[in-house]
Order: structure tokens, then sequence, then C-alpha cells
RNA sequence: GGCACCAUAGCUCAGCUGGUUAGAGCGCAGGACUCAUAAGCCUGAGGUCGGUGGUUCGAGCCCACCUGGUGCUACCA
């Protein structure tokens, strides 16, 4: 079996924020969790660096925006490593192959491509058109960028979108093209009813200039939200490569709640157009919230996702955004909340059940583990949550053996039992302990892969291997205003 | 305006096609223990399931309306 999984990659026009973060993460658990059951995986994200905005920004910081982009990305590039996510690609829209094979899209879908008179309120910080009445409501200014909307008419190229609707609602009712979750569905389904129109899908090169040319009109660049989503093609090497033929269609296409529009119905009008089979699947993620507020500069609540990784290590990270953001939802961030979870969870819970474990083993046994069972637990209700995307609900299930395996110990009471002289009897309940670390360890592999790793390294080979420091050193809260 | 969704313990939420005393985690209170990162374990207190009316032998789960909140989407002028 092959697996291809996406992120949707990022406009480089900011820094990268929490909700790259999970998303990295998510689709990174996907690629773990893919490759560990061994199949043929691929996972790719980048960024996507064109558009008027971002020409805009260079100019402003008097960069080329190339500089910028450059700049930027590595920072996105920067975060994924941070966070211990290992992409197999990662693509850059201003690569050269990704240029190229998008300009071969472009007359591909040619047929399905016509030039018209645009005439509409712009805004440059969505890169996107509104209507009349947004316009209206918002009083003449973006919201989200603090920017009047500009009046535009001008020349653009067209998508006929609105010949794909009927196919495109089609395989989101049927679930061909699997939604996920329902509400996201239902919402995508709605708007597929009432009617899609045409795109447009080009800007003047005179008025956006940084952008990929469109093929044999050197007056138009394309739109830079339609070149981004060929990414996932161009990455895998659209049309010839074997990657290509392998790979595609994408299993899961990981994604923000605010770009489904594209990724659900110009996206797969796209694929239509070029005829090949939509994505299985799309997954998508709600929001993070700081302290029950949207992030934002304005209110100075930005948190970065470096500032916390630095302190608890990625792995923390990833089992925080991954276990308390709803999957399916949005969820909220606070130091006080996460420290909670890290102390209470990973450091007395999990770190702890390791430790008292690990010492046991070595002060009665001298380090000897013994004959440890395979394992025991019913997993089945871990792998169904990771099949449906509830990232949440699959490590809630593994902190179901946790909190487990610490009854157990004290039910069980080795201590005691060492006391009384049944060696055997210890034994087999200190490697039964040993046992459920390792099952833990391997559930929580895509999850958490170096503590996955650290917890196998001590128990793996009969003999306990501390390790040289604490698996989650607790921390003193701190209450950051 | 239309469509959809949500409102359950102090907090975050589970509750499948309606069926005995409504659940979990956190927080809080108490207890027994000692292998361990003063961690872990046990027990307990806390809810008229947003409001009103209805269907039913029986509703947190169904219907209507109301209140409050969220999402998507539209339009007259």
């Amino acid at each position: 079996m092959k697996y291809y999984v996406t992120t949707s990659i990022p406009y480089v026009n900011g820094e990268p924020h929490l909700g790259h973060a999970m998303e990295f993460l998510m689709a990174d658990v996907l690629a773990r969790a893919a490759r560990k059951r061994g199949d043929e995986t691929l996972f790719s994200t980048g960024t996507d660096e064109h558009g008027g905005k971002i020409a805009e920004k260079a100019a402003e910081l008097k960069m080329t925006p190339q500089a910028l982009a450059d700049q930027m990305s590595q920072k996105f590039r920067d975060l994924v490593t941070a966070l211990n996510v290992r992409p197999d690609r990662f693509i850059r829209t201003t690569d050269k192959g990704h240029e190229q094979r998008a300009q071969l899209i472009w007359k591909a879908i040619s047929k399905d491509v016509y030039k018209n008179k645009y005439v509409g309120w712009y805004c440059t910080g969505d890169e996107e058109f509104f209507t009349e009445t947004v316009v209206k409501e918002n009083n003449g200014v973006c919201p989200d960028h603090n920017r009047p909307y500009e009046k535009i008419e001008e020349e653009n190229y067209f998508f006929r979108l609105s010949k794909y609707n009927r196919q495109i609602l089609e395989a989101i009712e049927s679930d061909a093209l699997l939604i996920i979750p329902e509400t996201r569905k239902n919402e995508i389904l709605s708007l597929l009813r009432s009617g899609l129109e045409d795109i447009s899908i080009s800007r003047p090169k005179d008025k956006i200039d940084w952008g990929i040319p469109v093929p044999g009109d050197k007056t138009q660049v394309m739109y830079v939200w339609l070149e981004a989503l060929l990414n996932y093609i161009t990455v895998l090497g659209y049309p010839e490569n074997e990657n290509f033929k392998k790979f595609w269609p994408a299993d899961v296409q990981v994604v923000g709640k605010g770009i489904i529009r594209f990724h659900a119905a110009i996206w797969p009008g796209i694929l239509l157009s070029l005829g090949l089979p939509l994505q299985k699947a799309l997954y998508v993620h709600g929001y993070i919230t700081i302290d029950n507020k949207k992030m934002s500069k304005s209110l100075g609540n930005v948190v970065s996702p470096a500032e916390i990784i630095d302190k608890y290590g990625a792995d923390a990270f990833r089992y925080y955004f991954l276990r308390h953001i709803p999957s399916y939802g949005d969820g909220d961030f606070s130091w006080p909340a996460f420290e909670v979870s890290y102390n209470n969870e990973l450091a007395n819970e999990l770190g702890n059940a390791v430790q008292r474990t690990l010492a046991m083993i070595q002060k009665y046994q001298n380090g000897l583990i013994g004959d440890m069972p395979d394992a025991q637990h019913d997993s089945s209700g871990y792998y169904e949550a990771l099949q449906e995307y509830r990232f949440d609900r699959a490590l809630d299930e593994v902190w179901e053996q946790v909190r487990g395996l610490n009854q157990y110990i004290d039910i069980e009471k080795p201590w005691a039992i060492a006391k009384t002289g049944d060696e055997d009897h210890l034994r087999e309940v200190l490697a039964y302990q040993a046992g459920c670390l390792l099952e833990i360890a391997d559930l929580l592999e895509p999850f958490m892969p170096d503590t996955s790793a650290k917890i196998q390294a001590i128990f793996n080979e009969g003999i306990v291997r501390p390790l040289e420091t604490t698996l989650f050193p607790k921390f003193e809260t701190s209450s950051k205003e």
C-alpha cells in the first residue's frame, strides 16, 4: 500500500505560529503511523511564496521578493525541524520545477479557461476579491488586514469551475472525497448546492509581477491561490514522474478550516479538468486560541512555537497540541494549561511510571527484566481514533493504559512482594510492567517519537538501561502574564 | 436573510438508533501506602442535562417555540 499525505503550504507573509505547527504535527503523525504499518509513504509540505503581498512586503523591507521568500521559507523549515516533523518533501512554489509544472498544468486545463473582464473589490492582504456586500459591511476596509479594499477592473483568465459543480458535489456526497469532520462536509455541501461560479485564475502582470507567468500571455501571471494548490501534484513530478503515478491521489490532505473552499471545491475542479482522481480525504482542523482569545499581534498574545519547544521539548509540544486541542474543533493554549498537562500527565503519570518500574527492576533484580509478555491490551480504540483523525482520542486511549499501569503497580505492590522473598512472582510482575511500557511506547511512536524511542531503549534488551536524563523533568509552574 | 451546529458538574468535555441511581479528566476535600520525578493509588463532595410547552408507559437524547453562542452562505436597498 502507498500513502500520500499533505499539509497546506503556509503563505510566507508572516511568522510561523501555533496553527502551522499543529497542522505539521497532524500530518506527521499520519505519515509516521503509515510508515509504521508498512505503507510506502510520502509526506509533503512546503511554503507558498508568490503574490502581491509578498512583493509589497519585500519592497517595504527593501529586499527582493525572492530574498524575502528565502528567508521566510527557512523559518517554516526550521519549525518543521524543531517539531521533529519529518516530511519527505518540502516544496517551495518558487522552485523551478514547480513553476514549470504549473505551466504544464495551465496548458492542460486550457479547455476550461477563458478570458474575461473582472470588476470587483480586491484585498491585497487576502489576494482575493470580495462581494459588494462584504465590502459595505466592513465599511470598505478589510477587517483582517486593516486596509481598504481596492476597486479593480481588469482582464483575467477564468476557470470554468461551474462546469464541475455537479461532479464535485457527487464526490463529496458519496464520500469518494471524504471530508472530516462532518460539520465541514455539510458546510461545503451547502456551498456546492447553492452553485459554484467560475473563478478568476490570473492577475495582470503590470499589477502583480511576483508570480508564475501564464503560458502564452506575457501580460498575465497565475493567481497565487491556484498555483499554490498545484503543489500537491507538482511536488510529485506531475505529469511524468513515477512518484506522481504512484502516489496520486493523496490519501489525505490536512488543511485548516479557513481554506476548505479552496480544497473542497476549486482544487477538485482543477483535478477533474485534468482528468485526475480527486484526493481521497480532506481532514479539516480548527484554530488555536491563546487564553481563549484569537492570537494577534495587537493583543500581544502571540506565543511562538519555538518558545514552548525550547523549554519543554518537541515531544511535550506534540503531546499537548495533539491531545488537548480537539481534533474536530477549535482549541486553546495557555501556559498554565500546558504546564498542568506537562507536569501531571507527562512527568507524573508517564515519566514516573517509567521511573518507578526502572528503579524497582534495578533495585530488586540488578536490572534483569525477565520474560516480558506480549502486548496484552485492546488497542482497537486507539487505531479507530487514528483512522478517524481523532488524535486527541487516540492519546486518551494511550493514557488509559498509562493509568492502568500505575493502578496495576499499586495493586500488586512489588515492593511488598520483594519483602516476602517470592522472587518468581516479583519477576513476573515487574516484567509485566516493562511489557506494558513497551506497549505504550509502541502506540506513542507516531505521536512522540523521541519518548517512544527512549522508553524502548530502556526496556528493550532484557536488562534495563537507564537514561542519562529524566524523561520529563518537572518544572515549577510559571504564570506568565 | 437562508442553511447548519452547539448550550450536560467550578473548568474542558463524553453520552450510540429515547429505557434502571447522568459519566470522564482537571480542580477541590479526605484516606491508606512508599517502588518512584513529594510521584502514584483509593474514597468523596459537586449537575432540576439553557428556558417553556409537547409527543411517549418512559426524554439529556424526539418535536415546537424562546434565549444565548458558533460556523458557512446570500441578498434587497
